[in-house]
DNA sequence: TCAACACTCAAGATCGTGAG
DNA sequence: CTCACGATCTTGAGTGTTGA
């Protein structure tokens, strides 16, 4: 198995939102495994040997050097691997925590080394909380072949992937989907919330997105752009613009999110302009008004906040679109005698913001 | 004005990988 | 197995911007 691996990972969407991370090497065992399982078969998956030899013939990508090197911590890593989700607030300053190992009922062998274990194979078994996540999905599930990841060069790209992966299917006519995802989740999907080094929103942004953005593009067959948002000063959500990377398996014409003809540029700009605006709205305006209006709307917007502070941009923007989508539709009226009819009622949708 | 936050740039430490 | 190298992780300094 090579260029074509089309095993399929696959793992329930609760078990993709909830907290955790491996190594990279750590990653691409775990889904080789999974890749090795049929996830429709009636019978759950068998207890797993892993061993130096076991995880080279899982074809996981690793090469032979780093399987020899690392087979004793990817192993030990899998036993310990557990999952968690969000924290429940029970009120009073009161919250539950839960959580589950991924693997139970393990015996293993190991090598004394000075003190230190060097663990040389284990029996691995998915544990009752895992199986439902990984086995016998029928929906609330993504998939993705394993090949896709078996070039990534950080653990946080495979997270990232699949994360956004369960955003835009490999399916998907989509040509783009749009997802905005709170900050603080994300960081603690891919387990650096409490890491000191992520604390501040560049570095997280340099040393995760951007690379993982990079990787991706590069490794495998999504892509994404993305852009902070902020409340007040901070950046409190990330919005990701996913798309297909291989553009000749893209049809453009079903199922999109975006409007047809969306301008993606456009799209992000308003975005900045009008931070509090989420992408729901966002997808509102781009339904109601063309292009050219949404983009003098912004100008004439822009050139507004310069002379005085905008108390609701929001609503200020939408009225701007509106005058000038009337403008724009009177003056084709004039043109022509085929003019549709309730172009404005999407426009109308938008009053309640 | 001040505090909080984000930005750029930089550098040392650590990790992962491939060659020999 | 060791070693070297490049990539990644982490931290810090200095500066600019923004809201209170």
């Amino acid at each position: 198995m090579s260029e074509s691996d089309k095993r399929l990972v696959v793992k329930g969407n609760s078990f993709i939102d909830s907290y955790w991370n491996l190594s990279l090497a750590g990653h691409k065992v775990f889904a080789a495994m999974l890749a090795n399982i049929n996830p429709t078969s009636p019978e759950p998956p068998k207890s797993i040997m892993l061993n130096k030899k076991a995880i080279q013939e899982l074809d996981t990508g690793l090469n032979r050097v780093t399987i020899q090197k690392q087979a004793s911590s990817i192993i030990q890593e899998l036993m310990e691997f557990k999952v968690s989700f969000d924290p429940e607030d029970l009120g009073d300053g009161v919250f539950k925590h839960e959580g589950f190992n991924v693997f139970e009922s393990f015996s293993y062998k190991y090598r004394d080394k000075s003190g230190k274990r060097e663990i040389l194979s284990v029996e691995l078994s998915f544990t009752d909380k895992a199986l439902p996540l990984i086995h016998g999905l029928s929906e609330n599930f993504m998939k993705y072949h394993i090949e896709r990841i078996k070039k990534l060069e950080s653990p946080y790209s495979v997270r990232l992937y699949e994360i956004l992966r369960r955003y835009h299917p490999i399916k998907s006519r989509r040509p783009t989907s749009i997802v905005t995802i709170d900050l603080d989740e994300l960081k603690r999907q891919m387990k650096v919330f409490d890491k000191a080094g992520y604390k501040r929103y560049n570095n997280f942004r340099q040393e995760i997105l951007q690379r993982c953005q990079k990787d991706l593009e590069k490794n495998t067959d999504i892509s994404f752009n993305f852009e902070g948002q902020r409340i007040s000063r901070s950046i409190k959500k990330i919005m990701f613009i996913i798309k297909h990377n291989n553009v000749e398996t893209v049809e453009e014409t079903e199922g999109t999110v975006l409007p047809k003809h969306v301008d993606i540029e456009l799209f992000s700009k308003v975005g900045q302009v009008l931070p509090n605006l989420n992408e729901e709205k966002k997808v509102l305006i781009f339904n109601a008004f063309e292009k050219d209006v949404i983009k003098e709307a912004l100008f004439e917007f822009a050139l507004a906040a310069l002379d005085k502070k905008i108390d609701k941009p929001e609503q200020y923007f939408i009225a701007i679109c509106k005058n000038k989508q009337k403008d724009a539709d009177n003056s084709k009226q004039n043109n022509s005698d085929a003019k549709e009819q309730d172009d404005m009622s999407w426009a109308d949708a938008l009053d309640e913001f």
